[in-house]
RNA sequence: GGCCCCAUCGUCUAGCGGUUAGGACAUCGGCCUCUCACGCCGGUAACGCGAGUUCGAUUCUCGCUGGGGUCACCA
């Protein structure tokens, strides 16, 4: 159900040519796929957070679901606070969860460009219109004089609540100016929209005041740019967070203002922190890459994300195309939730343990990045795909699993210093000698004849297995927990067994 | 403070008038065992309060309380 999306090398801004699209609002004829359009519209003023990647896929679980169109689209619009690098770690996010986009940067589009700092002119052009038909006008107030009369106020009244006096209403144009566009707004009345998720939200007109829609410096403010682009993108359900539902009254006057047909509106719960606030890194890591690096996988994010305000009954674990089927908006919550990341990392868990949700071929490619950290690289894969059965349920993340699978990999094995004074001591010798001398003739090599054969070996020298397991187990892997002990022996073959099982006796005798 | 929104275990949630209020995480016991895990069994733990509506409210309505969001030339 999922169609992987090739994405295209090039240039980061723009479009590819022969994609570049019509003037803004247009539809090439060729593009229209039926089915709705949504979009998600972050800031690229750093990484991709957390709850921005819940709503991009609940974005993208909406269009993947119904055949629809997944529009990613860049609101740059303040210089100050985007980069590129912001833009870049925001794809490459994207892309390693999964939620491909099929119009927006470096894939191009019928709507484009989808930076909006390509599109300046047009929400010049927008404002113009709102100008000539008295929706808004240019107001000459200046920044310094408006915080000064906010000042003002605060000192006279620390609890009023300053609002635009409406200075430039109806003044004349003054030319050599700076000027910004603000939206005539109405007085009385009530602003109402229906919220998939929320149901009738109603705003009486008179807390509303003249917003800015056009800065001094030209450029767009949110609630412009974000409805200009919506219509012209064709957008036809705008999912976002609860933090916006505030200011969507603002943007159905806009809509009106224009004329245009308000879109369908989706608001979903906050992520707060576990103590309840807004969620941000002074809670927990907020940034999709530091999971990344945590060794978690995409679907483990993912899956934890979107019980986050929706849910299917009892289930906790959903495969990409599970999610894709099930997704409808009756199913998500109104209230907000608390970020808990014990949860989190026992979903990621979950869904890394299961084989049914991460085959061993992906499980073997995704642990490999962490396996080169270590230093081991390349690595064997015949040796890994077995190897890979023995610490899967042992390991929570990619990181604990590269761990894991160290010894394999690392001839000899890291000796850890505790596990040698306590278990390779010089009466641990022997015994040691002794299991490598009955391991290097033993036939089969194989699991159980080991296990049996291991037993009958500590029986006859009258031991008791725990004081005989513990030093093997630290010859072979250097730690003082692992696999089971053939399980382990099993895998690096009867010649490594012997090999670091006689190099542990002799550590032992020389204590 | 104005406006908007929300309300089931500590957390994520199931529930859509009648249930011993279910699951998962966390937590506390126990089992399994060559270590570590996994797994399994069991325990503690929730309908914020008050009025209505109803034969009957966790569920519907209102009020209160509590929590959150938002009030920029940020998005």
């Amino acid at each position: 159900m999922t169609r992987p999306r090739p994405v295209r090398p090039g240039r980061l801004r723009g479009n590819p040519p022969g994609l570049r699209a019509g003037p803004p609002g247009s539809v090439l004829p060729d593009a229209p796929m039926p089915g709705p359009r949504v979009r998600f519209a972050p800031s690229p003023s750093g990484y991709l957070h957390i709850g921005g990647a819940r709503t991009a896929l609940f974005n993208w679980l909406w269009a993947r679901s119904q055949g629809g169109t997944f529009v990613l689209r860049i609101e740059d619009s303040d210089q100050e606070r985007s980069s590129l690098d912001s833009v870049r770690a925001i794809l490459d996010a994207m892309r390693w969860l999964g939620l491909d986009w099929d119009e927006g940067p470096e894939v191009g589009g019928g709507s484009g460009p989808y930076f909006q700092s390509e599109r300046k002119a047009r929400y010049r052009e927008a404002a113009d219109t709102l100008i000539r038909s008295g929706h808004a006008f240019r107001c000459y107030c200046t920044k310094d004089e408006l915080d000064r009369a906010r000042a003002d106020l605060k000192a006279r009244d620390p609890k009023a609540q300053f609002v635009y006096p409406g200075t430039c209403r109806d003044r004349q144009g003054e030319p050599d100016l700076p000027f910004v566009v603000r939206f005539r707004a109405p007085r009385s009345g009530a602003t109402e929209f229906v919220d998939k998720v929320f149901g009738p939200v109603s705003t009486p007109n008179d807390v509303q005041q003249d917003f800015v829609i056009v800065r001094s410096d030209g450029f767009p403010l949110y609630n412009l740019g974000c409805v200009v682009d919506d219509h012209d993108m064709g957008i036809t359900l705008v999912a976002r967070g609860r933090d916006h539902i505030g200011n969507t009254p603002q943007q159905v006057l806009l809509y009106q203002a224009f004329g245009w047909s308000v879109p369908e509106l989706a608001h979903l719960p906050m992520m707060l922190s576990p103590k309840g606030e807004k969620l941000s890194k002074r809670h927990a890591s907020v940034s999709v890459s530091d999971y990344r690096q945590r060794g978690y996988t995409p679907m483990g994010v993912l899956n934890y994300l979107v019980r986050f305000g929706w849910s299917h009954g009892d289930q906790e674990i959903f495969t990409r195309d599970e999610l894709v089927r099930l997704f409808s908006w009756e199913r998500v919550n109104k209230s907000d939730g608390k970020f808990d990341e014990k949860k989190f990392a026992d979903v990621a868990f979950e869904q890394l343990k299961q084989p049914r949700l991460m085959p061993d071929d992906e499980y073997r490619a995704a642990v490999r990045p962490f396996l080169g950290e270590r230093g081991l690289d390349p690595v064997d894969d015949e040796r890994l795909a077995r190897a890979l059965p023995t610490i899967r349920e042992r390991a929570h993340t990619l990181v604990e699993a590269a761990h894991a699978l160290d010894y394999y990999f690392r001839d000899p094995p890291e000796l850890d210093e505790a596990a040698r004074s306590k278990c390779l001591t010089p009466q641990a010798a022997p015994h040691l000698q002794a299991v490598a001398e009955w391991l290097a003739a033993v036939e089969p090599f194989d699991v159980p004849t080991l296990d049996a054969g291991f037993a009958a070996l500590v029986k006859q020298r009258g031991l008791e297995m725990k004081h005989v397991a513990q030093p093997v187990r630290v010859a072979l892997t250097g730690r003082t927990a692992s696999p089971p002990l053939f399980e382990v022996a099993a895998v690096l073959g009867r010649q490594s067994t012997v090999d670091r099982l006689l190099r542990a006796a002799e550590i032992a005798r020389s204590g």
